[in-house]
DNA sequence: GTATATTAGTTTCATTCGTAACTAATTGCA
DNA sequence: TGCAATTAGTTACGAATGAAACTAATATAC
């Protein structure tokens, strides 16, 4: 180890890369979410459903939860509460009637893109005075980080 | 704007910066939590309050809580079960009898010592894979992301 | 073909969390 | 002084969250 290796007996929180992302995260998710939530009663979870079904109609609850990275009873609870605001559509697979199918409605479509111009809006004023070049790099460092972590399995 | 310029009708939430933080910044949180909670019974803000008042004593609960950006009610509740645990001590100010004093105790200290490694062997691997240039990168592109904060004032 | 195991999704319950209301101490100012 | 405004921290309460138990449908084993 080089000399300028931190000391393993001291912990600077400011230095502290998962510290720093949670505290930089949180804060970031919490403007967002002040841009939508009340205007269009729809909380965080409930847009990140409505974000993968814009992308992707036609998902079940668990792939829903897999590409959100939210457990299943966070996307149950979001996906209930989109389907009493008619902001989704839900039927279930034929071929396995456990499987759910669900999709925007045109309600819901209608809000999807309300929401993103604010939500892409708020991460070109997060880019704002980054390079091409330095985005490209967050862009890499970020996917280096979740490739390290310790529990990153394919799940 | 350019023609490689993102449409702003379209969100990729696997380009979406805000998201991928997010859920970077969960898995790593809890991976961490997962080597103390259960070994010191010591929950993430608590573990917080701890290594702030290990990095600088005798803080009051409000510059803890600026310190780490939780909330003040966080740092209460975080406080009250860290003295039931005997692993702080508090008094409060002379000068001013409202203001905590907060530190350590000898048993939290100890406890200190021995989360330090085990965090930062986390972050250790997290960042096995990087140069040290990559480090530095990573740490000016996230104080630059800092500052980019729509809301960011100094509180 | 029935019994068992597995999978999809929901419900329940206990805990956590955040906002707002509150208490107590201090400061400002008339 | 004395009374309103501010500040430090706590309490109370409703909403959000997660783990575990549960229901229903499908797949597997015998």
């Amino acid at each position: 180890m080089s000399e300028n290796e931190k000391a393993n007996d001291t912990l600077l929180l400011a230095d502290f890369l998962p510290y720093r992302l949670s505290v930089l995260s949180n804060r970031i998710s919490r403007s967002i979410a002040d841009g939508y939530e009340e205007r269009f009663q729809l909380t965080l979870p409930e847009w990140r459903v409505m974000a993968v079904l814009g992308e992707e109609p036609d998902l079940s609850a668990g792939q829903v939860a897999d590409r959100t990275a939210m457990d299943k009873v966070a996307v149950s609870r979001a996906v209930s509460k989109l389907l009493e605001a008619g902001r989704i559509e839900r039927h279930f697979a034929n071929e396995d009637r456990r499987r759910s199918v669900l999709a925007l409605s045109e309600d819901g479509n209608k809000i999807y893109h309300e929401v993103i111009p604010i939500a892409l809006g708020y991460e070109a004023k997060l880019f704002e005075k980054f390079s091409e070049t330095e985005k490209r790099q967050l862009d890499e460092l970020l996917l280096k980080l979740s490739a390290s972590q310790v529990g990153a399995t394919d799940d």
